[in-house]
DNA sequence: CATTCTAGTCACCGCACGGTGATATGCAAG
DNA sequence: CTTGCATATCACCGTGCGGTGACTAGAATG
């Protein structure tokens, strides 16, 4: 009469996988800040001591989480489908339509954010997951352009960092707050203000910076 | 002998100020994670006990402490002492030094990039602090242009917001990591660069912005 | 000297956390 | 059927946290 309460069914690998998906269940209902080994047993409706058993620990478990999904868009999720059309548009343009489709990206990606938020406090193994990703993307997206017109524009770089590190930032900081400089960050309407203004803008920068440049490849 | 271990030297307004300004100690060497009751106590070298009772609890400490000091820059620091000579630049070059003096204003206060990195993760009375004197900074950082610029180029605002938040993401990811896109975020030289990329490009956007701009005023 | 505030000290509570050892229980091979 | 192992459970530990009640000691007042 001491236990049995059902005892649940001796299945490993479905209780991992409960596990692991308790992981992003914790961090989008409560942020990194609660996502700790209790939290995550909790939700998963297991002892916490599996995770150990399982995992190892928490760090090895966040690995594991993830290594289970795509948290930032490749650099063909970027293109789209129509591969070639985007590669022919002429510069600015094409830089617009980076910013459109990364913008939308993370926008989707609710938890990326949520783990863009968490690298500002700390570094672990959930931001490392991004971080690599990352720097792959780095790399294509900016053959993307054609790495050509960064060189003869020394001063694209800094502005188009600045533009990716404005875009995290309100997009983390649109988790806690609506407006933000007058622009409501929680509505389409608002990014669709943004992206307008990168466009606007885009034009006659890429135009004039290189005394004559306009057109790729 | 029971104790009489020296007994300290009962004087309420110095050990306010002690507790008060271990805040600030407290949140420069360990972050806003480990701002608690606890932690300033005994970085103050009293019991918490008498945090609770000169200020009522963590909160009204906290906010106290806000109080203390300008943790935003104001309009007539970005001025400079030369307010005429600022003020009668053409659009581009003013434009230009906004940022210049902005980020050299937030990458002398280390506390308040702190506070910044605070707000990601959860809005309390630190991120009151700076939103209220953000507030009125707004304003008066608009007037500064002269509202009639963003009048007449409505694409501006975006921009710009999306460059301050830019240059605010930078600062708060400065105090982790020190390369970002190729940019070293710890050094006089990269935020150089940064400076010089908002430069290059004010000039073509402003000019051909509203068909014809340029000056001001 | 005795009284009365008040600044400062001490000891303690409940709680949630991360982490671990011993134990019960289902399944499958011998 | 028995044995052995992997799976799941329970009970417990130490720690640091925010918070509180009861105490001690100096300083001013009569």
């Amino acid at each position: 009469m001491k236990a049995t309460p059902t005892a649940r069914q001796r299945d490993r690998a479905a209780t991992e996988e409960r596990i692991v998906a308790a992981v992003g269940v914790v961090l989008a209902r409560n942020g990194f800040g609660a996502l700790g080994i209790n939290a995550i047993a909790r939700e998963a409706g297991v002892d916490k001591v599996l995770i150990y058993r399982y995992f190892g620990g928490l760090p090895e478990l966040l690995q594991r989480w993830g290594s289970s999904g795509q948290f930032w868009p490749s650099v063909q999720e970027l293109l789209g489908d129509d591969d070639e059309a985007v590669r022919a548009l002429p510069l600015p343009q094409r830089y617009a339509l980076f910013f459109d489709r990364f913008i939308d990206a993370l926008r989707a990606r609710p938890l990326t954010v949520e783990i863009l938020a968490a690298e500002v406090v700390e570094r672990n193994e959930l931001t490392a997951i991004l971080e690599t990703e990352r720097e792959q993307w780095g790399v294509q997206a900016e053959a993307l352009f054609g790495g050509a017109d960064f060189e003869r524009m020394p001063q694209l770089r800094g502005i188009t960092l600045l533009l990716v590190a404005g875009v995290q930032y309100l997009l983390v900081r649109s988790r806690k707050i609506r407006i933000f400089g007058g622009i409501d960050l929680q509505s389409d309407a608002g990014w669709a203000a943004l992206k307008a203004s990168v466009a606007a803008m885009a034009l006659p920068m890429l135009d004039a910076m290189p005394a004559a440049a306009g057109n790729a490849r």
